[in-house]
DNA sequence: TACATACTTGACAATTATAGTAAGGTATGC
DNA sequence: GCATACCTTACTATAATTGTCAAGTATGTA
Protein backbone atom coordinates (compact mmCIF):
# COMPACT_ATOMS: atom_id res chain seq x y z
CA UNK A 1 0.00 0.00 0.00
CA UNK A 2 2.87 2.40 -0.84
CA UNK A 3 2.65 5.85 -2.71
CA UNK A 4 5.53 5.90 -5.03
CA UNK A 5 7.97 7.94 -4.38
CA UNK A 6 7.20 9.76 -7.95
CA UNK A 7 4.28 10.89 -5.64
CA UNK A 8 5.90 12.10 -2.75
CA UNK A 9 8.90 13.55 -4.90
CA UNK A 10 5.89 15.53 -6.75
CA UNK A 11 3.78 17.11 -3.70
CA UNK A 12 6.75 18.51 -2.18
CA UNK A 13 8.25 19.44 -5.37
CA UNK A 14 4.79 21.43 -5.69
CA UNK A 15 5.23 22.70 -1.75
CA UNK A 16 8.47 24.05 -2.58
CA UNK A 17 7.55 25.92 -5.86
CA UNK A 18 4.46 27.25 -3.91
CA UNK A 19 6.67 28.58 -1.24
CA UNK A 20 9.76 30.01 -3.26
CA UNK A 21 7.49 31.49 -6.76
CA UNK A 22 5.58 34.35 -5.33
CA UNK A 23 4.34 34.70 -8.96
CA UNK A 24 7.57 34.45 -10.76
CA UNK A 25 9.02 31.63 -12.46
CA UNK A 26 11.13 29.19 -10.07
CA UNK A 27 13.74 26.72 -12.21
CA UNK A 28 13.91 22.86 -11.30
CA UNK A 29 17.71 22.71 -10.93
CA UNK A 30 16.70 25.45 -7.80
CA UNK A 31 14.15 22.91 -6.49
CA UNK A 32 16.50 19.71 -7.18
CA UNK A 33 19.02 21.71 -5.10
CA UNK A 34 17.00 22.36 -2.25
CA UNK A 35 14.73 19.39 -2.60
CA UNK A 36 17.55 16.72 -3.09
CA UNK A 37 15.66 15.53 -6.27
CA UNK A 38 17.54 14.12 -9.14
CA UNK A 39 17.53 17.09 -12.24
CA UNK A 40 16.40 14.48 -15.05
CA UNK A 41 13.74 12.93 -12.31
CA UNK A 42 11.66 16.41 -12.06
CA UNK A 43 12.00 16.83 -15.43
CA UNK A 44 9.96 14.23 -15.88
CA UNK A 45 7.58 15.02 -13.11
CA UNK A 46 6.91 18.83 -14.21
CA UNK A 47 6.15 17.32 -18.09
CA UNK A 48 3.20 15.53 -16.34
CA UNK A 49 2.26 18.07 -14.18
CA UNK A 50 2.12 20.59 -16.75
CA UNK A 51 0.10 18.30 -18.77
CA UNK A 52 -2.29 17.65 -15.75
CA UNK A 53 -2.69 21.79 -15.98
CA UNK A 54 -1.35 22.57 -12.46
CA UNK A 55 1.73 24.19 -13.21
CA UNK A 56 2.58 26.58 -16.55
CA UNK A 57 6.30 26.91 -17.89
CA UNK A 58 8.21 29.61 -18.89
CA UNK A 59 11.05 29.35 -21.25
CA UNK A 60 14.74 30.52 -21.74
CA UNK A 61 16.87 31.86 -19.57
CA UNK A 62 14.86 33.27 -16.00
CA UNK A 63 12.09 30.91 -16.77
CA UNK A 64 11.01 27.94 -14.94
CA UNK A 65 7.71 26.57 -13.43
CA UNK A 66 4.53 29.04 -12.14
CA UNK A 67 1.63 27.50 -10.29
CA UNK A 68 -1.49 26.97 -12.91
CA UNK A 69 -3.92 28.55 -10.05
CA UNK A 70 -3.56 29.78 -6.82
CA UNK A 71 -2.34 27.43 -4.05
CA UNK A 72 -5.58 27.46 -2.50
CA UNK A 73 -6.86 25.92 -6.00
CA UNK A 74 -4.51 23.16 -6.09
CA UNK A 75 -5.39 19.81 -4.16
CA UNK A 76 -2.77 17.09 -2.89
CA UNK A 77 -5.07 14.30 -4.66
CA UNK A 78 -4.69 15.96 -7.88
CA UNK A 79 -1.15 16.19 -7.40
CA UNK A 80 -0.71 12.71 -6.75
CA UNK A 81 -3.02 11.74 -9.69
CA UNK A 82 -1.60 13.57 -11.85
CA UNK A 83 1.75 12.16 -11.47
CA UNK A 84 0.24 8.86 -10.31
CA UNK A 85 -1.85 7.73 -12.96
CA UNK A 86 -3.82 5.75 -10.95
CA UNK A 87 -4.87 5.72 -7.09
CA UNK A 88 -7.00 3.25 -7.02
CA UNK A 89 -6.42 0.38 -4.20
CA UNK A 90 -7.12 -2.27 -6.79
CA UNK A 91 -6.90 -2.75 -10.20
CA UNK A 92 -10.28 -3.93 -10.96
CA UNK A 93 -11.57 -0.65 -9.90
CA UNK A 94 -9.91 1.24 -12.74
CA UNK A 95 -11.78 2.20 -15.56
CA UNK A 96 -11.47 -0.12 -19.05
CA UNK A 97 -10.79 -2.60 -16.44
CA UNK A 98 -12.91 -5.54 -17.26
CA UNK A 99 -11.89 -8.51 -15.68
CA UNK A 100 -13.93 -8.35 -12.49
CA UNK A 101 -17.52 -9.41 -14.04
CA UNK A 102 -18.74 -10.56 -10.56
CA UNK A 103 -18.72 -6.87 -9.51
CA UNK A 104 -22.25 -7.51 -8.44
CA UNK A 105 -21.56 -10.21 -6.08
CA UNK A 106 -18.55 -9.73 -5.07
CA UNK A 107 -18.27 -9.35 -1.71
CA UNK A 108 -14.64 -7.64 -1.22
CA UNK A 109 -15.65 -4.91 -3.92
CA UNK A 110 -17.06 -2.47 -2.31
CA UNK A 111 -14.89 -2.46 0.30
CA UNK A 112 -11.97 -1.83 -1.77
CA UNK A 113 -14.34 0.48 -3.37
CA UNK A 114 -15.13 2.59 -0.33
CA UNK A 115 -11.07 2.39 0.42
CA UNK A 116 -10.87 4.38 -2.80
CA UNK A 117 -12.75 6.65 -2.25
CA UNK A 118 -11.51 7.83 1.41
CA UNK A 119 -8.17 7.99 -0.19
CA UNK A 120 -9.31 10.24 -2.90
CA UNK A 121 -11.43 12.35 -0.48
CA UNK A 122 -8.48 12.81 2.16
CA UNK A 123 -6.05 13.72 -0.12
CA UNK A 124 -8.54 16.00 -1.86
CA UNK A 125 -9.69 17.43 1.42
CA UNK A 126 -5.98 19.12 1.32
CA UNK A 127 -4.89 22.19 -0.93
CA UNK A 128 -1.06 23.42 -1.55
CA UNK A 129 -2.26 26.38 0.73
CA UNK A 130 -2.79 23.97 3.76
CA UNK A 131 0.65 22.63 3.47
CA UNK A 132 2.66 26.01 3.34
CA UNK A 133 0.42 28.13 5.50
CA UNK A 134 2.38 27.35 8.64
CA UNK A 135 5.74 27.45 6.61
CA UNK A 136 5.41 30.90 5.75
CA UNK A 137 4.06 32.00 9.39
CA UNK A 138 7.36 30.30 10.57
CA UNK A 139 9.16 31.77 7.89
CA UNK A 140 8.30 35.25 8.36
CA UNK A 141 8.81 34.53 12.29
CA UNK A 142 12.16 32.91 12.43
CA UNK A 143 13.59 34.59 9.12
CA UNK A 144 15.84 31.14 9.07
CA UNK A 145 16.80 29.41 5.52
CA UNK A 146 13.35 28.34 4.79
CA UNK A 147 14.01 24.88 4.46
CA UNK A 148 10.19 24.08 4.86
CA UNK A 149 10.29 21.00 3.09
CA UNK A 150 11.51 17.74 4.34
CA UNK A 151 14.39 17.07 2.17
CA UNK A 152 15.14 13.48 2.61
CA UNK A 153 12.22 11.74 3.28
CA UNK A 154 7.70 11.53 3.70
CA UNK B 1 -1.33 3.13 -4.62
CA UNK B 2 -2.21 -0.42 -5.01
CA UNK B 3 -3.02 -2.89 -2.46
CA UNK B 4 -1.09 -6.01 -3.35
CA UNK B 5 -2.81 -9.28 -4.54
CA UNK B 6 -1.83 -10.58 -1.70
CA UNK B 7 -3.67 -8.71 0.41
CA UNK B 8 -6.43 -9.28 -1.90
CA UNK B 9 -6.52 -12.86 -2.17
CA UNK B 10 -5.74 -13.29 1.82
CA UNK B 11 -9.57 -11.15 2.49
CA UNK B 12 -10.94 -13.13 -0.13
CA UNK B 13 -9.76 -16.65 1.08
CA UNK B 14 -10.90 -15.32 4.81
CA UNK B 15 -14.52 -14.77 3.37
CA UNK B 16 -14.34 -17.90 1.87
CA UNK B 17 -13.54 -19.73 4.83
CA UNK B 18 -16.06 -17.77 6.83
CA UNK B 19 -18.83 -18.84 4.38
CA UNK B 20 -18.03 -22.36 4.38
CA UNK B 21 -16.66 -23.05 7.79
CA UNK B 22 -19.13 -23.40 10.21
CA UNK B 23 -16.98 -24.29 12.85
CA UNK B 24 -15.06 -27.36 10.84
CA UNK B 25 -11.73 -26.98 9.30
CA UNK B 26 -12.14 -26.11 5.71
CA UNK B 27 -9.17 -27.42 3.68
CA UNK B 28 -6.71 -24.76 1.52
CA UNK B 29 -7.18 -26.88 -1.18
CA UNK B 30 -11.31 -26.57 -1.32
CA UNK B 31 -10.90 -22.33 -0.79
CA UNK B 32 -7.97 -22.73 -3.44
CA UNK B 33 -10.85 -24.39 -6.21
CA UNK B 34 -13.10 -22.14 -5.18
CA UNK B 35 -11.38 -18.59 -5.21
CA UNK B 36 -9.55 -19.84 -8.09
CA UNK B 37 -5.93 -19.20 -5.99
CA UNK B 38 -2.72 -21.43 -6.66
CA UNK B 39 -2.70 -23.63 -3.39
CA UNK B 40 1.22 -23.22 -3.06
CA UNK B 41 0.43 -19.22 -2.84
CA UNK B 42 -2.76 -20.00 -0.58
CA UNK B 43 -0.66 -22.10 1.93
CA UNK B 44 2.20 -18.81 1.64
CA UNK B 45 -0.94 -16.58 2.90
CA UNK B 46 -2.30 -19.03 5.63
CA UNK B 47 1.17 -19.37 7.16
CA UNK B 48 0.80 -16.02 7.88
CA UNK B 49 -2.21 -15.95 8.70
CA UNK B 50 -1.68 -18.48 11.64
CA UNK B 51 0.83 -16.72 12.89
CA UNK B 52 -0.75 -13.48 13.48
CA UNK B 53 -3.23 -15.54 14.98
CA UNK B 54 -6.00 -15.00 12.37
CA UNK B 55 -6.68 -18.37 11.69
CA UNK B 56 -5.95 -21.65 13.71
CA UNK B 57 -4.89 -24.98 11.78
CA UNK B 58 -6.27 -28.71 12.07
CA UNK B 59 -3.66 -31.40 11.08
CA UNK B 60 -3.63 -34.36 9.42
CA UNK B 61 -6.93 -35.82 7.03
CA UNK B 62 -10.22 -34.12 7.12
CA UNK B 63 -7.83 -31.09 8.68
CA UNK B 64 -7.61 -27.04 7.32
CA UNK B 65 -8.27 -24.25 9.03
CA UNK B 66 -10.65 -22.39 10.73
CA UNK B 67 -11.36 -18.80 12.29
CA UNK B 68 -9.82 -18.00 15.23
CA UNK B 69 -12.23 -16.19 16.29
CA UNK B 70 -15.73 -15.19 15.97
CA UNK B 71 -16.42 -13.07 12.28
CA UNK B 72 -17.41 -10.70 14.20
CA UNK B 73 -13.98 -9.97 15.62
CA UNK B 74 -11.75 -10.35 13.09
CA UNK B 75 -10.97 -6.89 11.27
CA UNK B 76 -9.89 -6.56 7.32
CA UNK B 77 -7.26 -4.43 8.78
CA UNK B 78 -6.09 -6.79 10.53
CA UNK B 79 -5.87 -9.58 7.84
CA UNK B 80 -4.16 -6.99 5.45
CA UNK B 81 -1.54 -5.93 7.93
CA UNK B 82 -0.67 -9.27 8.59
CA UNK B 83 -0.46 -10.72 4.98
CA UNK B 84 1.01 -7.04 3.16
CA UNK B 85 3.74 -6.28 6.74
CA UNK B 86 3.36 -2.46 5.62
CA UNK B 87 0.20 -0.43 5.11
CA UNK B 88 2.22 2.39 5.44
CA UNK B 89 1.62 5.35 2.14
CA UNK B 90 5.65 5.92 3.05
CA UNK B 91 8.70 4.27 4.40
CA UNK B 92 9.49 6.78 7.33
CA UNK B 93 6.48 5.97 9.08
CA UNK B 94 7.78 2.63 9.06
CA UNK B 95 8.78 1.84 12.79
CA UNK B 96 12.52 2.20 12.63
CA UNK B 97 12.81 4.04 9.95
CA UNK B 98 15.56 7.31 10.50
CA UNK B 99 15.90 8.71 7.26
CA UNK B 100 13.43 11.25 8.00
CA UNK B 101 15.26 12.91 10.60
CA UNK B 102 13.52 16.47 9.81
CA UNK B 103 9.33 14.77 10.66
CA UNK B 104 8.63 18.04 13.04
CA UNK B 105 9.34 20.38 9.96
CA UNK B 106 8.49 17.99 7.33
CA UNK B 107 5.37 20.01 5.74
CA UNK B 108 4.49 16.64 3.65
CA UNK B 109 5.03 14.58 6.68
CA UNK B 110 1.79 14.94 8.11
CA UNK B 111 -0.44 14.43 5.11
CA UNK B 112 1.00 10.88 4.82
CA UNK B 113 0.55 10.30 8.40
CA UNK B 114 -2.76 11.20 8.08
CA UNK B 115 -3.59 9.22 5.06
CA UNK B 116 -2.10 6.37 6.90
CA UNK B 117 -4.22 7.03 9.82
CA UNK B 118 -7.64 7.19 7.44
CA UNK B 119 -6.38 3.68 5.74
CA UNK B 120 -6.15 1.63 8.56
CA UNK B 121 -9.23 3.30 10.58
CA UNK B 122 -11.43 2.50 7.19
CA UNK B 123 -9.76 -1.12 6.91
CA UNK B 124 -10.54 -2.15 10.53
CA UNK B 125 -14.18 -0.65 10.45
CA UNK B 126 -15.59 -3.48 8.44
CA UNK B 127 -14.77 -7.30 10.12
CA UNK B 128 -15.74 -10.44 7.95
CA UNK B 129 -19.29 -10.34 9.46
CA UNK B 130 -19.95 -7.22 7.61
CA UNK B 131 -18.95 -9.24 4.59
CA UNK B 132 -20.63 -12.19 4.84
CA UNK B 133 -23.88 -10.97 5.94
CA UNK B 134 -25.39 -10.27 2.83
CA UNK B 135 -23.80 -13.70 1.41
CA UNK B 136 -25.29 -15.34 3.66
CA UNK B 137 -28.82 -14.20 3.75
CA UNK B 138 -28.61 -14.83 -0.44
CA UNK B 139 -27.64 -18.19 0.24
CA UNK B 140 -30.10 -19.33 2.60
CA UNK B 141 -32.76 -17.40 0.23
CA UNK B 142 -31.84 -18.60 -3.38
CA UNK B 143 -29.89 -22.03 -2.17
CA UNK B 144 -27.56 -21.30 -4.84
CA UNK B 145 -23.85 -22.65 -5.44
CA UNK B 146 -22.93 -20.53 -2.78
CA UNK B 147 -20.49 -18.42 -4.47
CA UNK B 148 -20.14 -15.62 -2.71
CA UNK B 149 -16.91 -14.20 -2.85
CA UNK B 150 -15.41 -12.53 -6.15
CA UNK B 151 -13.25 -15.29 -8.40
CA UNK B 152 -11.64 -13.40 -10.92
CA UNK B 153 -10.60 -9.74 -9.03
CA UNK B 154 -11.64 -7.53 -6.78
C1' DT C 1 22.88 37.31 -34.06
C1' DA C 2 25.09 34.37 -30.68
C1' DC C 3 24.93 32.27 -26.56
C1' DA C 4 23.41 30.67 -22.24
C1' DT C 5 19.58 29.18 -19.81
C1' DA C 6 16.07 26.17 -19.02
C1' DC C 7 12.20 23.70 -20.65
C1' DT C 8 10.89 19.29 -23.76
C1' DT C 9 10.88 14.62 -24.89
C1' DG C 10 12.02 9.88 -25.62
C1' DA C 11 14.78 5.98 -24.75
C1' DC C 12 16.93 3.11 -21.69
C1' DA C 13 19.32 0.73 -17.66
C1' DA C 14 19.45 -0.78 -12.91
C1' DT C 15 17.19 -1.99 -9.06
C1' DT C 16 13.56 -3.78 -6.44
C1' DA C 17 9.21 -5.88 -5.35
C1' DT C 18 5.78 -9.09 -6.42
C1' DA C 19 3.66 -13.13 -7.96
C1' DG C 20 3.87 -17.54 -8.50
C1' DT C 21 6.32 -22.30 -8.60
C1' DA C 22 8.67 -26.12 -6.65
C1' DA C 23 9.94 -29.31 -3.43
C1' DG C 24 10.41 -31.58 0.56
C1' DG C 25 9.10 -32.09 5.33
C1' DT C 26 5.85 -33.05 9.40
C1' DA C 27 1.73 -34.29 11.90
C1' DT C 28 -2.40 -37.04 12.28
C1' DG C 29 -6.59 -39.74 11.49
C1' DC C 30 -8.36 -43.90 9.56
C1' DG D 1 1.24 -47.41 7.25
C1' DC D 2 -0.69 -44.62 4.08
C1' DA D 3 -3.19 -40.77 2.50
C1' DT D 4 -4.30 -36.24 3.63
C1' DA D 5 -3.26 -31.72 4.49
C1' DC D 6 -0.62 -28.51 6.91
C1' DC D 7 4.38 -26.40 7.24
C1' DT D 8 8.45 -24.16 5.50
C1' DT D 9 12.06 -22.61 2.65
C1' DA D 10 14.04 -21.50 -1.57
C1' DC D 11 13.92 -19.93 -5.96
C1' DT D 12 12.60 -17.79 -10.53
C1' DA D 13 10.34 -15.04 -13.74
C1' DT D 14 8.09 -10.87 -14.54
C1' DA D 15 6.80 -6.31 -13.96
C1' DA D 16 7.06 -1.84 -12.01
C1' DT D 17 9.67 1.76 -10.38
C1' DT D 18 13.38 4.64 -10.02
C1' DG D 19 16.67 7.08 -11.91
C1' DT D 20 20.04 8.24 -15.94
C1' DC D 21 21.32 9.76 -20.48
C1' DA D 22 21.05 12.32 -24.39
C1' DA D 23 19.53 15.20 -27.75
C1' DG D 24 16.52 18.35 -28.79
C1' DT D 25 13.67 23.37 -28.81
C1' DA D 26 12.41 27.96 -27.26
C1' DT D 27 13.68 32.43 -25.59
C1' DG D 28 15.75 36.37 -23.14
C1' DT D 29 19.96 39.11 -23.01
C1' DA D 30 24.28 40.99 -24.53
Amino acid sequence: MRLSTRAQYAVRAMVDLSLYSQGRPVSLKEISRREEIPLNYLEQLFFRLKKGQIVTSVRGPGGGYVLAREESAIKVGEIVVTVEEQLNPVACLDEGDRSCQREARCLTHTVWQGLGERIKGFLDSITLEDLTRGARARHADEGNNGNGACRTAG
